[in-house]
RNA sequence: GGGCGGAUACUCAAGUGGUCAACGAGGACAGACUGUAAAUCUGUUGGCUUCGCCUUCGGGGGUUCGAAUCCCUCUCCGCCCA
């Protein structure tokens, strides 16, 4: 159990925005609670913008408490409007169902499924879809005032534009995710919802349920809306988002998203993301301020990251194949080595007939992650920006067989960053 | 239903008959400098068989030697009147 509570530990990692009421202290101090965070099944997957809902869950599980994963197979039906500016396309049930399934093979890597305090996972579908809609409008319905729903910032932002109106559909959302907090108070006796900032209304819609039908405290904590340095929302890259799960997200990819952290982000990004303790996030703020040329906090930051996600195997290839790469010196590689590597990039194949022949530089990547035509692929080999298998090249260079690694293959780069593996099909 | 204004490349935004693949800004990408960082400077930013050619300026049609620019029409958006 952690010696420090866990709104002291949000607290200093800059994880807490507002809290519903000044007791949720008392109320977690007197004893082991249950709290819980909603994930729409928007996706199979998770992305590390979900990730903060998983860790708010883990450092309450942490400081003694039961963490319960609501997967929104039924609200996901629905669509939350919060902090949506247009009505959201429904999604099947099929669809829902899937996703709320597929994301939940995630969480087993984030929080302890066994012991006392177990984790535990439930997908509000179960009981949504039970609940007839008379009974949801006289028991529910007549505690919700309508003045007070069109007040809500994500109702009344679709109010005032003409173009974009709100649903009666996902106008009633926040009567299902009330609803949600009201059963599980009484089926799982859980008296806390954490979620992001814009889920604040939401949860206080719970919570005055459950003060009404049940005469019951419950609570709420929010953590603030998390952005970089420059105001971005993190996890979001030219070439999509990063996921939790390597099928989507390689853990190769992952590592290096991580360790580029620019320096102004990488000891917020200690704090909010991994589970590192003051002191040693301290000390790595130190080395990054003395010899930021170390990288220190970003590796940390990266490797930490990584090996929660992806494991310690994962992380160790993922090392492994950023040192390779970036060294330059991949011909000494040999061809188990190259073929891991290879792996682990995006790759294309290249036709043994054509490679006999000769392939011309800019035909060669033409099509490949490092570029998207043959202007483009032209304006990188000119500018230097373009490497096979870590030699610049230049426009009369013609690819062939005798130039391939151990193993058939090609590792193109543009740039500092991009890497692309060629192999020789067959 | 009536009147007016608008729709331009990733985004914002010029351009109102030829010199427009289309000013400018932002973004993005590359080069230099670095630490696989930031800032800065330089370059690129429709495609190709690249000193030339092809396809773009909401959709369709027309006028003209020639249109993003003029006319007709359709779709969508904004404002005003009913």
């Amino acid at each position: 159990m952690s010696t420090q509570s866990f709104l002291d530990e949000l607290t200093w990692r800059g994880l807490l925005h507002q809290t519903t009421s000044p007791e949720l202290a008392a109320h977690l101090a007197s004893g082991a609670r249950s709290g819980y965070a909603g994930f729409d099944p928007t996706s199979d997957s998770l992305t590390i913008g979900n990730f903060m809902g998983i860790k708010l869950l883990a450092h309450l599980q942490r400081a003694g408490h039961r963490p319960i994963v609501v997967s929104g197979g039924g609200t996901g039906l629905i669509g939350d409007p919060s902090g949506k500016s247009a009505e959201r396309q429904l999604m099947t049930r099929e669809l829902a169902e899937h996703n709320a399934r597929s994301q939940q093979r995630i969480f087993g890597r984030f929080l302890d499924f066994s012991g006392p305090r177990a984790a535990k996972i439930v997908n509000n579908i179960d009981w949504l879809e039970g609940v007839s809609y008379l009974d949801m409008l006289r028991d529910i319905g007549k505690h919700f005032s309508v003045n007070q729903m069109i007040a809500r910032d994500s109702v009344a932002s679709r109010l005032e534009g003409r173009e974009q109106g709100i649903s009666y559909t996902e106008f009633s959302y926040m009567i299902l995710q009330a609803y949600d907090f009201l059963h599980l108070y009484r089926a799982e006796r859980c008296t806390v919802q954490l979620g992001g900032s814009d889920q604040f209304g939401n949860i206080v819609s719970g919570i005055d349920l459950i003060r009404r039908l049940e005469q019951g405290e419950s609570f709420g904590a929010t953590c603030p809306l998390v952005t970089t340095s420059d105001g971005q929302k993190i996890g979001k890259t030219e070439k999509g988002a990063i996921w939790l799960t390597a099928d989507r997200t390689s853990p190769y990819r992952f590592y290096q998203y991580w360790l580029n952290t620019t320096d102004a982000d990488a000891v917020k990004f200690l704090r909010w993301f991994t589970f590192l303790d003051a002191d040693t996030i301290q000390s790595l703020a130190h080395s990054l301020a003395h010899d930021p040329g170390k990288r220190e906090a970003q590796k940390r930051l990266a490797a930490e990251m990584t090996s929660m996600t992806h494991g310690e195997t994962e992380l160790a290839r993922a090392i492994a194949t950023s040192e390779a790469i970036f060294s330059g010196d991949v011909k000494s590689l040999d061809a188990a080595q190259i073929a891991e590597i290879a792996a682990d990039l995006p790759s294309s194949e290249v036709a043994p007939a054509a490679l006999s022949a000769g392939v011309p530089i800019v035909d060669f990547i033409t099509g490949t992650t490092c570029a998207a035509s043959k202007r483009e692929a032209r304006e990188f080999v000119q500018n230097g920006a373009v490497s096979v298998n870590g030699e610049k090249v230049g426009l009369d260079f013609v690819v062939r067989a005798e130039h391939a690694l151990a193993g058939g293959v090609f590792l193109v780069r543009r740039g500092k960053k991009a890497y692309h593996a060629v192999r020789i099909a067959g």
